[in-house]
DNA sequence: TTAGGGTTAG
């Protein structure tokens, strides 16, 4: 079971051309193109395809007198960052700006854009301000780009605040693609609840759901295997509102099937899909691919691929990663290796998944030594080995009870700058209960701070099955205490038994077992779902004086609270005691006073 | 006469 969180996407560098001086292009054809008509213009900005023409028509506009106007030099720039050559995009801009273009709200926004897309979204905050010197008032288009640079980077809650903030203080009014946008966001972190909730806000306020709004929730929900859910939504889109699916629609729904192994729904689906003229692309068949391949069924997933490549549709790098990976689960690992040895024939370049899915194939099959050869292997390549590649390498080696170098590595992973997650954890706990180290697991549950890890009922159980066997009856029955406590507590809360639940809070006390930052967690997200708030100021006060802290989804569901007026800001002042300080670093966007 | 949103793997 792997966090959804962890799957941050690669991000892959562009090199620089240096044939900078050798282009082909004839560069007086742009040149004329600017003295004659708008259209011309346009045709060739359309044709600009290689980042070294668009800088040197930029080059050759600059030297215009008078210069171009505003939107010739946008057109450029969009040119530009569609080639995903945001760096220069933003150095373009620039130089707009050193020029005396009169830059406007739509270069202003590219300008954005870049910053948020090379996950320097604090530097795209701080154009709005440049805006306003300007005198051009940001507008949604701008803040939609705002926007999304937080949920690219995870910043989950500042997104929040932020829409919320431009609701609130009429800054600008929401469109379709400000919701999807934040849409998107809530579904990145699994908030279907709160992603519907702002699809029925749009509704009321009029703002017409678009296939890109319906389309994203049924991906989130399919990804968390709510799949009557999903179509549900997808009835409710075709029936109620007349919007048409399209491949995407489909493919995240047949993902969804394949994944629970509903096979028969599956292939209707697929038909339904051709019969309605949509035609799978290479995202669907992997969808079919994966499936098979998580089951094992590497004969059927071949047969997929044999079929898509008659179809015209080539399969990619996700496609054979997922070969891979079932080959390895089959333990035929020769076959996986050839599948691999494959890719670059074809002109595949492996990334760190599949260098990882091979590593996690022999370390599975105990063949730890070709696995740390993969390891190095991939450091050798300029790929750097992350988070999943660490914590399968670590278990890898944890298996064949090499206990001191799978703690290096873990340490090392620390220097890398890289955070262990869930998994990662869970790996680290049950190789060392494994080993007969139970001291050292312990040790490091205490040190894990954040309480999604401290309240995961599988580490709980790893623990106590741990300490049980090295006969710590004492040791295991406290975690047991713990846990049952802090599920009876969540139970109650669910079931708006908030007297039972705080009975049990306070017993915890006296009992000996003190309730640690996750109960307190709990507890708090059952007073603010069942509207019992004359506690929450001295729980509040009570986690400051313990040194605990607020977990993002009590944080987020506070903040929902404090916006709609139901609690008194005056809590305000206790979070800044409470919230990771990463969570606040952007002071701007914390001013709901 | 220039700007924004949704689907792929460990």
């Amino acid at each position: 079971m792997m966090n959804r969180m962890a799957f941050i996407k690669f991000r892959g560098n562009f090199t620089t051309n240096s044939s900078f001086l050798h282009s082909e292009t004839p560069f007086s054809s742009f040149h004329l193109a600017l003295h004659s008509d708008v259209s011309s213009n346009r045709s060739m900005l359309h044709k600009i395809t290689n980042l070294n023409d668009a800088l040197n028509l930029f080059d050759e506009m600059s030297q215009r007198r008078p210069l171009p106007s505003v939107v010739h030099f946008t057109q450029l720039l969009n040119a530009v960052t569609k080639m995903k050559h945001f760096t220069y995009a933003l150095d373009l801009f620039n130089q707009m700006c050193s020029l005396g273009v009169p830059v406007n709200e739509f270069s202003m926004s590219i300008a954005i854009k870049c910053c948020c897309q090379l996950y320097r979204t604090k530097d795209g905050f701080a154009l709005p301000g440049c805006c306003f010197r300007r005198a051009i008032p940001p507008n949604v288009y701008i803040y939609s780009a705002l926007l999304d640079g937080l949920v690219l980077e995870d910043k989950i809650l500042e997104a929040e605040m932020l829409f919320k903030k431009l609701v609130k203080q009429k800054l600008c009014e929401p469109n379709v693609v400000m919701y999807n946008t934040m849409i998107k966001g809530l579904c990145k972190f699994s908030n279907n609840v709160t992603a519907v909730a702002l699809l029925r806000l749009m509704e009321q306020k009029n703002c017409k759901p678009s296939i890109v709004t319906y389309s994203t929730i049924i991906d989130s929900l399919c990804k968390d295997k709510l799949i009557d859910d999903a179509f549900k939504l997808f009835k409710e889109m075709l029936s109620d509102k007349g919007i048409l699916p399209n491949v995407i629609t489909y493919t995240s729904l047949i993902r969804g099937l394949c994944n629970l192994g509903r096979w028969d729904e599956a292939s209707k689906l697929l038909k339904e899909m051709e019969d309605e003229k949509i035609s799978p692309n290479v995202k669907t068949f992997t969808a079919l691919v994966d499936a098979f391949c998580k089951e094992g069924k590497v004969e059927e997933a071949e047969a997929v691929i044999n079929i898509m490549i008659e179809r015209g549709e080539v399969p990619n790098i996700v496609t054979y990663s997922s070969l891979i990976d079932g080959y390895c689960l089959r333990g035929e690992m020769i076959k996986a290796r050839e599948i691999f040895d494959s890719m670059t024939l074809r002109g595949l370049v492996p990334n760190v998944v599949t260098y990882s899915s091979l590593l996690n194939g022999y370390c599975k099959n105990l063949n730890i030594e070709k696995a740390e050869q993969m390891f190095r292997e991939m450091s050798g390549k300029g790929l750097k080995p992350d988070v999943v590649t660490y914590s399968t390498m670590i278990q890898g080696l944890f298996q064949v009870g090499r206990c001191v170098d799978a703690c290096k590595l873990f340490n090392e992973m620390h220097a890398q700058s890289l955070i262990p997650d869930q998994c990662t954890y869970r790996i680290m706990l049950d190789g060392l209960c494994n080993n007969h180290l139970v001291e050292d697991a312990l040790s490091l549950f205490q040190l894990m701070g954040d309480s999604k890890l401290n309240s995961d009922i599988v580490v709980y159980t790893i623990l106590i099955d741990g300490a049980g066997k090295c006969g710590k009856f004492h040791i295991a029955r406290n975690l047991f205490h713990e846990l049952i406590d802090n599920v009876m507590i969540g139970g109650f809360c669910r079931e708006g038994q908030l007297g039972e639940a705080k009975l049990l809070f306070l017993k915890m006390e006296e009992s000996g077992y003190p309730p640690n930052t996750v109960t307190y967690c709990i507890f708090l997200q059952g007073c603010l779902k069942n509207k019992r708030y004359d506690d929450v100021e001295r729980l509040l006060q009570e986690m400051v004086d313990r040194g605990y802290s607020l977990d993002a989804s009590t944080l987020s569901l506070f903040i929902d609270h404090i916006a709609a007026g139901l609690l008194d800001k005056s809590m305000l002042k206790l979070f800044n005691k409470l919230v990771p300080k990463e969570f606040l670093d952007d002071p701007s966007l914390c001013d709901w006073e």
